[in-house]
DNA sequence: TTGAATTATTCCGGCATACGGAATTTATCG
DNA sequence: CGATAAATTCCGTATGCCGGAATAATTCAA
């Protein structure tokens, strides 16, 4: 071989293996034969199988029973327990103060926890606002206010299901909505991204909210702004969904879909992790 | 450097670089300079920056402001792809949901990785619950705990054997645990369907565990709960085994038969096969 | 601000070792 | 059962890795 250039190349070999593992998430639902792993990684059968066994023995890789290549669950593992240095709130706190400045209103980041939506952190503007999802720490069931109900609309559809079927009569305890409205509901945020919807409760109010995904598409979290129904006019709020969309956006793509916070909210509330 | 073992050593720089981002998930919430990690991997500095480069170079190390390493996003994003064909996961949510609601209790779902159990989701309720298991990604020996114990105990006989001559070291270990109590339980087990054996490690908590099968027959995982001891009358025992049960053969009925990790090499040619 | 201690990065020579062509074993299929 | 394809092992060689040591950058104390 000739060195044309000076690359600064590094450990050809973990280059190789890592790029091998990039190859396995990429494709297969079911594994992968050495083959067509070692083609699509380009790499001659021989290496590719020298690497995949050292991948394999440490456990970043699974075997099947019928000798297919598979990323592991022991790389499941090692993700799930690495802690990402921010939690949601300290991400997510520049785009509250952000939006809350600009657009003048009060700002709520809502994530999920279990059947119930948490209030993680809320950036005040100059009205006084009335919310269902209240301060810092408050809970609500999936589905109530405008939040909460774009977190329900996305989660796959088994989930929400399983979901509303156990909520809706705590739902119909707190408000005026039948299984219909509710439906109805979810339809119009999944055909416009974002939830509107305006129940009537808190008189004089609205909220406009959009979902945050993490980097596998899963809802994690919602993005809410609670504003004073004159407020938001058609034409400002098709702004405002706008710039919502544009900071869960960003949000979104430097989640970690095993961060803890996003597991166990009431963990984060504090400030200060809860032992145990 | 002397080498008088003739380990089939593989491409040592791959092997290398994968314990330190083994390292890097292990401990650091806000990142971890390079003079400790070169440390706690076991390597020189240079070594350590080099292989910290190229994995940084790769996307599954990132690098903090101040010189700090971290598991990279694209780490976890390539981790979601680990579970098992069935996206396990998925499918069982709806039931941990529906269970946790139900019960007012957490409840866990483990499969098994080789010679180990981990915990792929958990749905908590109301009470804290301390477990063998952990949260999601925690890592346990096959045999530990009521989830893992009902695993071990299902799995074909050779096998179970196999896994016991590894395990039982650990398990002692780990706890107050001798051959005999292990085969008792085992015993236990394949005889009332459930594990509910209490280890006695965690005072005051106590878990509840049922095997999920796959179409054939096998186990792939377990549904387990963890409750308060004197939330466990008897008579409730029942109740609960009987509701985990339920969910659980729903479960199995929709699992394709795919084993997701055997990569433990054993040979069961001309062995129990399980009765079709 | 200065200087010393700590940490990060680069260099480089020697030698271990990873590469890949080819042979062998094992599975898959007609 | 023979043929094809895939998986695994072998092995000589040159390639790229390792780590001691030099250099650069950063932190810290005073």
């Amino acid at each position: 071989m000739q060195k044309t250039d000076d690359e600064p190349k590094g450990p050809t070999s973990l280059q190789r293996g890592l790029r091998l593992l990039r190859v396995l998430a990429g494709a297969p639902p079911d594994g992968m034969r050495l083959s067509d792993l070692a083609r699509l990684a380009g790499e001659t059968e021989a290496t590719a199988h020298r690497l995949a066994r050292a991948l394999t023995a440490e456990g970043f890789v699974d075997r099947t029973p019928d000798r297919r290549y598979r990323v592991g669950l022991d790389f499941f593992s090692i993700a799930a327990r690495a802690e990402t240095a921010d939690n949601l709130r300290d991400i997510c706190r520049p785009a509250l103060l952000r939006l809350s400045a600009t657009l003048n209103d009060t700002i709520f980041l809502l994530v999920r926890s279990g059947l119930n939506v948490v209030c993680l952190d809320r950036a005040d503007g100059p009205f006084p606002i009335r919310s269902f999802t209240g301060d810092i720490g408050g809970r609500i069931p999936l589905g109530m206010g405008q939040g909460s109900l774009v977190i329900l609309a996305y989660l796959p559809p088994d989930e929400r299901e399983e979901v509303i079927r156990f909520n809706l009569p705590r739902l119909i305890d707190r408000g005026p909505i039948d299984e219909a409205f509710l439906r109805t509901e979810i339809e119009k945020v999944l055909a416009s991204g974002h939830a509107a919807t305006d129940y009537g409760l808190l008189t004089g109010m609205i909220g406009v909210a959009v979902p945050i995904f993490d980097t596998t598409r899963r809802v994690v979290a919602a993005l809410s702004v609670g504003t004073l129904t004159e407020r938001l006019t058609a034409e400002r709020r098709a702004k405002v969904v706008e710039l919502l969309n544009r900071e869960a956006e960003a949000i979104g793509r430097r989640l970690s879909p095993f961060d803890p916070a996003l597991r166990h909210p009431a963990r984060f509330l504090g400030g200060v992790r809860a032992p145990g």
